[in-house]
This record gives C-alpha cells, sequence and structure tokens, in this order.
RNA sequence: GGAGCGGUAGCUCAGCUGGUUAGAGUAUCGGCCUGUCACGCCGAGGGUCGCGGGUUCGAGUCCCGUCCGCUCCGCCA
C-alpha cells in the first residue's frame, strides 16, 4: 500500500514517486494551493495539492483532521525560503499525484498537538491519545527495553517460562484479585500478586534460571506510580548467592542504561544498610540526588528542659533529628508554616526551626521559638554536628522514628523539589541488610517486610523467635532517583526455617499446609538453594522517559478509582453470569443512586 | 478509610463581596485567500456551569450530600 513511512521521506527520495499513508496531521487551504501536514508513526511529511490536478484537488478541499489517506506523488525540493529546519523531512514535500481516502474522522475531541489535555480526557479516547508522538515514543522506547532484556537473559541462561494467572489466594501481602469458579460454586481464583511461589517451584522443577516479563496484579489503592496490574521482569535462580544474583541483575540494570539511554552507571553500584538509609535519608529508598541529609542529636538534647526534645531523645524507639537547610533562612514563616502542615500528614505534631544568621554570635545569632528551651552546650553541638553556615535554616524532627523519618524524609525530598537541589544525574544503588520483620501495631502481629518466603539471616529456625525484631533477612531493593525499581532476596528452600516464618508471622500449623501447603512439600522434595529478583518495569521506564505517572508508559491505563474511562471497566454484568457463578451481589447500584457528570 | 486541589462550550481556561443575555483562546461550520507549516482575514453556530438537595426575591458563585479526575496519607508481603 505504500512506499515510506511519511517520516522517512527525505532528499534523497527526491525526483522520485513514493506511496504514503497515514492521518492528515493538518491542513492549511490557502485557496489556490493546500497543504496537509501527512502523520504516521514516523514522523511528519507535507504533500502539496496543486489545483492544475482539479479533480483531487477538489478532494483534498474536504479532507478534515484525522482523515486516513493514502497519497502517491512525486517527491520535489521545497522552493527557497520555505523549508522548515523541525522537521526531518522539512527539506522537501509530495506534489500530490493521486488521493484515497481511506477512511473519514470524526472532529478529534482534542488536538493531538495540544499538551495541556486532561487526563481523564485522554484515557476515554487512548487511541487518539496514542497517535500523538510522545506515547508513540514512549511506548515504542519500552518496547526497546524489553527486547534488550530478553537478550540479556537468554545469553545469560535464563528461560522465560509463562506461570499461572488463575491461582490462589494467599494470605499477607496485598488484597487479591477473585475470579469466581464456575466449576467449584464458592471457590475463587486470586490473579497473582506476583509469580512468586511459581517461580519457587520452577527452581525445585530444576530450571536453575527463569524468567518472565510477567503481569501482576494487586487490589490495593493506586498512586502515580502504582497500577492495579503492572509488569515486572521476573527473575529467579538456583545455587547463586546474594552477591552473585545482584551481579546478574547488576549487569542487566548498568547495559540497559548503556545500550538504551547512552548512560554509564557505576560498577559496582553503591549498596546501602537499610539503618543507614532511615538515619540519613529517613526512608527506605533515598534520592541520592538530593544533597540534603539527616543528622541524629539524641544525644545532645538528652539531658534538656525541654521536653519536646527530651523525651523522645530519652526513648529508645524515638529519634530526635536536624535537617539542615543551605541558604534557608530565607525561606518565609508562611512557607515554613506550610510545611509544618505538610510534615503533619506523616504524623509530625509540630516542625521546629532554628534560622542560622551567624553561627559566630552563639545563641545570639540564632533566630527561633525554640532556642531559649536550648543549652548553649546544645545549641554549640547541633551547629557543630550540622556543620550549619550563616544562612542556614534548621528543621527539627522529635518523635516515634517511624514519624520523624517518614516526616523529615518527606521534607527533604519537598524541600528539594521547591528549592530545585535535586542534582541531575541518575542514582542507583542497592538497600540491603532489611530486618526480616516489623511489628505492625495496629494488628499487633509481626509482618514480614519482604515477604515471607525471604530467608532470614539466621542459623536456626529456634533463632527466630527469639529476637524477631533483630533479624535481618537477604533481600536487597534496587532504588532509581529515589523510586523502588525491583527488589528480591534470597529465599527459603528448608522446609522448616519456612515453617517457623510462617508461625511467627501468626500462620498456623493447619493454615499454612492448606495454604501452602505444596510449597512445604516442595521444599521437601529436594528443593536447591535459590534466590531471585523483580524489576518493575512500568517504574523503570517512567524514569527512564522523565514521566510523571506510570500511566504515561502503559497503553491502557487505569484511573486512580482503578476504572478505565474508555471501555467503562469495570462494569455490571447480567444475572445469568452472576448465577452462573453462584455470587449473588450485596452492592447498591450507583447508576440508580447518582449519575455522575 | 482520610487530606488537599479541581469539575463552566468538543478541548484549555476566566467568571470579584450572589444580581440583567455566562465569556476568551482554540477546535467546528460557512465565505475569501497560490507557499503555508499553530497559515491569514471575515462571519456563524456551540452551555444540564458534574449530579442531587438546600439557603435566597435571585445561585456558576453560599451551604450539605454525592460522583468523577489528579496528588498525597493509610494501604501496597
Amino acid at each position: 500500500m505504500r512506499t515510506h513511512y511519511c517520516g522517512q521521506v527525505t532528499e534523497t527520495a527526491v525526483g522520485t514517486d513514493v506511496t504514503v499513508c497515514g492521518w492528515v496531521h493538518r491542513r492549511r487551504d490557502h485557496g489556490g494551493v493546500i497543504f496537509v501536514d501527512l502523520r504516521d508513526r514516523e514522523g511528519l511529511l507535507q504533500v502539496v495539492f496543486d489545483p492544475d490536478r482539479a479533480e483531487i484537488f477538489a478532494q483534498a478541499e474536504r479532507l478534515r483532521s484525522e482523515f486516513v489517506i493514502q497519497v502517491t506523488g512525486r517527491v520535489r525540493p521545497r522552493p527557497e525560503g520555505t523549508m522548515n529546519a523541525n522537521l526531518p523531512t522539512g527539506k522537501v514535500e509530495v506534489l500530490a499525484h493521486a488521493l484515497v481516502v481511506h477512511n473519514r474522522a470524526e472532529p478529534p475531541p482534542f488536538q493531538l498537538d495540544d499538551p495541556d489535555v486532561g487526563e481523564d480526557t485522554r484515557l476515554k479516547y487512548r487511541y487518539i491519545d496514542l497517535r500523538r508522538p510522545q506515547m508513540q515514543e514512549n511506548l515504542r522506547f519500552r518496547h526497546r527495553v524489553i527486547q534488550h532484556i530478553h537478550r540479556y537473559m537468554d545469553e545469560q541462561g535464563f528461560v522465560e517460562v509463562e506461570t499461572p494467572i488463575l491461582t490462589r489466594a494467599t494470605p499477607e501481602g496485598a488484597r487479591d484479585y477473585l475470579v469466581p469458579s464456575r466449576t467449584q460454586p464458592g471457590h475463587f481464583f486470586a490473579l497473582p500478586q506476583s509469580p512468586q511461589l511459581f517461580k519457587q517451584l520452577l527452581m525445585v522443577g530444576g530450571l536453575d534460571r527463569y524468567y518472565q516479563i510477567a503481569r501482576c496484579f494487586r487490589d490495593e489503592d493506586l498512586r502515580a506510580d502504582r497500577q492495579p496490574e503492572f509488569t515486572q521482569l521476573d527473575v529467579e535462580t538456583s545455587f547463586l548467592t546474594q552477591d552473585e544474583v545482584m551481579d546478574i541483575m547488576e549487569e542487566l540494570f548498568r547495559r540497559l542504561f548503556q545500550e538504551v539511554m547512552h548512560v554509564e552507571l557505576p560498577s559496582p553500584l553503591p549498596r546501602m544498610g537499610y539503618a543507614e538509609a532511615m538515619a540519613r535519608f529517613g526512608s527506605d529508598k533515598p534520592d541520592l540526588r538530593n544533597p540534603l541529609v539527616l543528622v541524629d542529636i539524641k544525644d545532645l538534647v538528652a539531658d534538656s528542659e525541654f521536653k519536646v526534645f527530651a523525651h523522645p531523645a530519652q526513648d529508645p524507639a524515638s529519634r530526635v533529628t536536624v535537617l539542615r537547610v543551605p541558604s534557608g533562612a530565607t525561606i518565609s514563616r508562611s512557607t515554613i508554616d506550610g510545611y509544618t502542615q505538610f510534615v503533619a500528614r506523616y504524623g509530625a505534631r509540630g516542625l521546629a526551626w532554628i534560622k542560622v544568621n551567624d553561627v559566630a554570635a552563639g545563641r545570639d545569632g540564632l533566630q527561633s521559638p525554640i532556642v531559649k528551651n536550648l543549652s548553649d552546650a546544645a545549641l554549640a553541638g547541633i551547629l557543630e554536628r550540622t556543620h550549619a553556615a550563616n544562612g542556614d535554616l534548621l528543621f527539627f524532627g522529635a518523635d516515634r522514628a517511624t514519624v520523624v523519618s517518614a516526616a523529615l524524609g518527606a521534607l527533604r525530598l519537598k524541600l528539594a523539589a521547591d528549592l530545585d537541589l535535586n542534582r541531575k544525574e541518575w542514582q542507583a544503588l542497592w538497600v540491603v541488610d532489611w530486618p526480616m520483620f516489623e511489628f505492625d501495631d495496629k494488628e499487633k502481629r509481626w509482618v514480614a517486610l519482604h515477604h515471607p518466603f525471604t530467608m532470614p539471616r539466621v542459623n536456626s529456625a529456634d533463632e527466630l523467635a527469639g529476637d524477631p525484631a533483630n533479624v535481618l533477612s537477604s533481600g536487597y531493593d534496587l532504588v532509581l532517583n529515589g523510586i523502588e525499581v525491583g527488589g528480591g532476596s534470597v529465599r527459603i528452600h528448608h522446609q522448616d526455617i519456612q515453617q517457623a516464618v510462617f508461625r511467627l508471622l501468626g500462620i498456623g500449623l493447619e493454615e499454612a499446609q492448606e495454604k501452602f501447603g505444596f510449597l512445604l512439600e516442595a521444599l521437601r522434595a529436594g528443593a536447591p538453594p535459590h534466590a531471585g529478583m523483580a524489576l518493575g518495569l512500568d517504574r523503570l521506564i517512567m524514569l527512564m522517559v522523565g514521566a510523571e505517572s506510570i500511566r504515561e508508559v502503559i497503553a491502557f491505563p487505569k484511573t486512580q478509582t482503578a476504572q478505565d474511562p474508555m471501555t467503562g471497566a469495570p462494569g455490571t454484568v447480567d444475572a445469568r453470569q452472576l448465577r452462573e457463578l453462584s455470587i449473588r451481589s450485596t452492592a447498591v447500584s450507583k447508576a440508580a443512586a447518582n449519575v455522575s457528570g
């Protein structure tokens, strides 16, 4: 049907006849001559309709935006002074000899070159939105990344295996998406939160090296970087140590950046312990582009008269921490009030601050509502430890450690965004030495920080129960520019340790047998030591293309209420379908109660 | 479950302390135009002010509820 993509018709084609197909991007009708910018996935090409050819000129007058046409014509250089330097095809044009209108089109609901169209409109008409060059580029970039992954994994001896989408619900972890069984009334499949157990069983099955570009499903609330279905590069290996697995994945990561981004990442990537990440950055996924760091001052204020500081300083579960903002003294009171409200979201009950006007002047050089409460020694210690300089602003957090880390960790990110402090570079690192368990205060029970199949760093099952809070796991997370893009661990391959972990998580023998019996049996069937990882491809590609949301790199994403404005999913089904599935809905129809706009 | 911001023409938005006929840009439609490329010029049409209720002589504007979109907290092993 065509000889060239529009975007590929350049000077080399001058003098030849070409046939191109595409969409009418824009029509400029000068009465006596008509220009059409014809668009396909490779770019734009100017087509000229001349009144000398009366018949197709008349046809061209009836062309409208987004009509699908086919043009045959002679490529010729544009007249002197009419070249368009902004287009790769800008030195040439095609004089139309023949025109076929393959399809007319309604005027599009939005203009393709309008950068400010609302996302709900874009998603409702995603098939039009996808025509925009940015979306085309995002999806093709994604394709290139995945092609590189396939090539690398194959080179490294990995075998791509598909695992079930219909599987069973498991306790722990995210809320499951359920699929009712018709043949087993009252029973449900669950969509996999990840292929975790299957890939472990593939190791027991002797595959040795498995990978899959796997869709995962989690029925939790959405964020800019979270969709209910998302894609992971899922990997599992046998007989490799933690470091060996990390090396393989790190090399993939580095090569992706080299080959797709032309960016050199350091080798090896830096590694940081979870404890250090929380202490210095208030986060388990620190953004190392950000120069701000948290500095603990517990010891400096422990015997202070100032109870707001002294009390947490004496509590082992709390921390007292300073965030120094270089040149931050120019930040206004109202802006600081805004930051106070900001940290309140994370549970902080206040945000103390000191403006450092003159370090040499000691107490008199400091401007703050709290200096009067602090001793000269404490103030001097704080200035010294934070390396405060004239013109700096110090923010303080004093509370339970989880609150301080969350609040000041978030404030650190917000300040960097507001003051444009982040270095323009790529900062990848591993976060290692994670705690195995965390105590959930609300549910009053231990939960696995990574997942329950992660190998705890203990010598025996008995060691676990003694001091769960201080058991480390062999988990590792890959963090890029402050976003978790992957994580993995060495897995438990002994049945007794797996049982002990279940027991600690409050999963009794019977429940473990019912829900994980197949895993426990497999671990008794000659399970090799194994370890693996998953890379979140949507997030990684979002970062690589510089998008603000994962939705920009997914062809048909869902909105924050997990709906698809285009298909209307999720939708209702008729009563017969429900009956076949032995299901009755208790929901009151939204449509009956309210028609939304 | 919670917080914030938003919802007015196809799209992007303005609309003050409530007040006559709700505006702009763009898109669309018609006319003119032979070198434009966001073509230009002239003209026209286009509104359930998300939805429901309330206050008021009077509501796009105020109040309550609700739905939708986005960001975030919780949640996401």
